[in-house]
DNA sequence: CTTGACTCTATAGTTACTATAGGATTTATA
DNA sequence: TATAAATCCTATAGTAACTATAGAGTCAAG
């Protein structure tokens, strides 16, 4: 199939895929007399699983080292234990300041005091401190 | 003071004192006979609410807009109430978000059964599924 | 044989910074 | 006073993970 198809099925823009490839996350395609780039269902395989690592958000440069030791599958799979659990803690971190943030939103919401001028608002002299 | 310690006392770093500059969210400064810049306690105080807002994670546009607002102090507050609930709304998605994915990189990591080869392990066998 | 849909590469834009390079200016020291 | 060190200046490029063009080539249908 051709990129456009790819596309399609795998829900991933022609642009990023492209992308993908200049970055060495997906092998480069055969290419059709004109140039054109086809695909295959192995081809497609493989850009799930990238997307299925983007979805967790590891970082293009993690997937590329998870591509690598896919392809060592004899070797310990303790870096990948390692990646996870790496990840798993940047997610933790996020969430622990997402909850502040919320907390200090919320009380200033709630300091506006509603249908003010902006001089006597709340917000803005909690922004201001 | 000169921008050096404009820096220190504000936490910020010289080059994003620059560029916050260069974004109209600081005044130009006054500058020196040879050409530096002149910071002073008016100064601090508003890159300290431009720093307030960057901390909750308030965009350097928004940020524009707050400060924007803050110079019509007669006018009703209601864009900066919306401006604070839609941040809110935000960090409310970007949370539900990061949940999901706390749950499914726990659970893959649970998955992988530790000590296993690259083949065998459950992590690689979630991210290929 | 021309139109339109599709594809190609290369390049620039996005956000919020950070990091140089190459110079000018000021301050401290010898 | 000469010079070295610290500080400052502008302009430009890099970061992550895309997205969006521009300008050209390819291909199927009418
Ligand atoms: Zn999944
Ligand atoms: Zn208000
Ligand atoms: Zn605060
Ligand atoms: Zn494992």
């Amino acid at each position: 199939m051709k990129i456009g198809e790819f596309s399609k099925k795998s829900g991933c823009s022609i642009q990023t895929i492209r992308y993908y490839e200049r970055e060495g996350l997906l092998l480069n395609p055969n290419r059709s007399e004109g140039n054109f780039r086809l695909y295959d269902s192995k081809a497609l395989k493989q850009l799930e699983f990238v997307k299925h690592c983007r979805s967790l958000d590891i970082s293009l440069n993690d997937i590329k080292r998870l591509i690598e030791l896919k392809n060592k599958p004899e070797e310990s799979c303790s870096s990948v234990n390692a990646l996870i659990d790496q990840q798993l803690a940047l997610v933790n971190k996020r969430m622990k300041e997402l909850r502040a943030l919320k907390a200090e939103l919320q009380q200033m919401a709630s300091a506006c005091g509603s249908n003010n001028t902006i001089e006597a608002c709340g917000i803005i002299k909690s922004l201001d401190s």
